[in-house]
DNA sequence: CTGAAAGCGCTAACAT
DNA sequence: ATGTTAGCGCTTTCAG
């Protein structure tokens, strides 16, 4: 292997020297640049991160953890993360913990044993209490799903109001009674939009009933169609579902068409996220937009200057609905 | 920070026994382990893989290349690469090229730097010649698609027999007006697909009619809906069309069903990949079914063997052909 | 502007 | 079974 050591003395400088033309420091004369230059090139030398990393105690990778990797929306928040991961040299460890514990600990481990620089969670099921702890010496920024009085600096969309929004739009265009398709409710995100459904409900005088709110375990298709089976069964049929996923969304579009009914005309359904997905559906589905590129790119930045030692604040994005076929009519 | 040299000092005993004691060398007695474990929780000891990664010469590191995240056939496949590299203390750097060489130039950097000790390459957009150069001295596979004789391991599958049994079910319940659609023919895999259909039709007699195969720019759902437009609108329209890749052949069935067309009836649809939102859409969709997570832990045992310096070879796994309703009737 | 030298944290001969 | 020591490849004072 070619070192820093060959390329020194083929150009006739000290490893000094050489470390400062890669490093691009202006210290150096012009003349000795180009012959270092031409020795590395010479030598078809590439420097190695191992000893820089030791030398600067860093990685200059950030760990993002994620439950699954299989939802869209984690991915485009990713494609943000990236990005700006990559303009500033930085690399991503995707880390999908299947909201496991065990996993959890091992990508954590990365972290304290230096691997890594920083974590970008953004799994709701994350242990908060180690993550705290984690905090305490290493760069950590919450992403979507937050634990509220963490001290750990988050960013997210107002989850309340795009739910109250959601569940709004589906009373306005004629709807009493709206089923609520949520996930657990040990989750932040599951409490906070279910308080949205909710406030819209009784804003309307519409009472909110306890059986037209059904919880799935995960967020995946399946969980959906089993979801819409119960709420299809349900002896006052509700006439709108509003579920908290896209995937749960489309599930459920697929066992109403299953069960003989018609979106919207019979039930009439809204998702959240807007993944690309959420506009092949027939019909296409109505549903909440989260700036997902923006929050991952936000979430970068914010985690890189926390690294850097500066101080961030915690940040709210905007949402917006997107009316589409699923409550059209 | 807390070093392997503190807790030598607090155990009373050298470094070279704390090493031998984290690396779970035998060869220390419980007594002194016994001490160092204690100096170890007491100072709440880390070891850091920096200096460790340095020492050894390895990152730990495995980097994947694949065109675009947002293919869920990727994802299965990562799944598989994933749970045989933790199982090995490797972790994964997912790197997404866009099919940008600018990109995939960065990548390759990261293993020519030692960040990253071998590759996976999925990107069919690959450079070819610069991937047979890195090859020369570092780890490299090839997973599904892969170029023929540059003498880099590969594990795929039979591409041609995969189209050609695709098709042939066309034929055989009744369509003689077959249409492919196809993605750039610079790549393997659509050649081989291209050769497989061409079989099929010829086996049977059915001439193979250029204006039938179309091809698309890119494998995602907008690409899908597009290249249906034109099938739709050729002067002698197909009553079936083969797609390469389940989010083509999702795009066809919504533009199929946009034109007020009916799938099966009017057009039967067979995708390929067998993703999960293959069994979403309305009607569901006949598809081929790719060992996804097989072919990714095969392709992990295959790099990390290459990484230690074993040789191996290039494997084909099965494929399987899934009928479900668009092809039904 | 350049060089000498220390040392980041760890592992692995080699010696005892 | 344990300790001593060299050194992985790099950056960064500190001198000159």
């Amino acid at each position: 292997m070619t070192t820093i050591q060959h390329v020194a003395k083929q150009a006739g400088v000290s490893v000094a020297t050489v470390s400062r033309v890669l490093n691009g420091q202006n210290k150096v004369s012009s003349k000795t640049r180009i012959k270092v230059e031409e020795a590395i090139k010479k030598l078809n030398y590439e420097p190695s991160m191992l000893g820089r990393n030791l030398r600067t105690s860093e990685s200059r990778i950030l760990l993002i953890l994620i439950p699954s990797i299989s939802n869209p929306f984690y991915l485009e928040v990713i494609k943000g993360i990236e990005n700006i991961a990559m303009s500033q040299n930085y690399n991503i460890l995707l880390c999908e913990t299947d909201s496991n514990p065990e996993r959890e600990n091992i990508y954590f481990d990365l972290v304290r044993k230096k691997m890594a620089d920083g974590i970008i969670s953004m799994d709701p099921a994350v242990n908060v209490e180690t993550l705290k702890k984690l905090a305490e010496k290493h760069a950590i920024i919450q992403c979507s799903e937050y634990a509220e009085d963490s001290g750990i600096p988050y960013i997210t969309i107002n989850n309340e109001e795009a739910s109250y929004r959601a569940v709004k739009h589906l009373i306005k265009i004629g709807h009493q009674k709206v089923a609520l398709m949520n996930s657990d409710e040990k989750y932040l995100y599951a409490r906070q939009r279910k308080l949205g459904y909710q406030r819209a409900l009784e804003e309307h005088g519409i009472e909110v009933k306890q059986e037209y709110m059904i919880h799935t375990q995960q967020l995946g298709f399946e969980h959906g169609q089993q979801a819409m089976k119960k709420i299809i069964n349900l002896k006052d049929r509700p006439t709108a579902v509003f579920a908290v996923s896209d995937l749960l969304a489309i599930g459920a579009l697929k066992e109403i068409n299953a069960s003989g009914l018609k979106v919207p005309d019979d039930v009439a359904v809204v998702g959240f996220d807007k993944i690309d997905f959420s506009n092949m559906t027939n019909p296409t589905l109505t549903t909440i937009a989260q700036p997902m590129y923006r929050m991952g790119a936000i979430a970068a930045k914010m985690l890189i200057d926390r690294i850097k030692g500066e101080q961030v604040d915690s940040v709210i994005l905007d949402h917006e609905l997107v009316i589409r076929e699923s409550t059209l009519g």
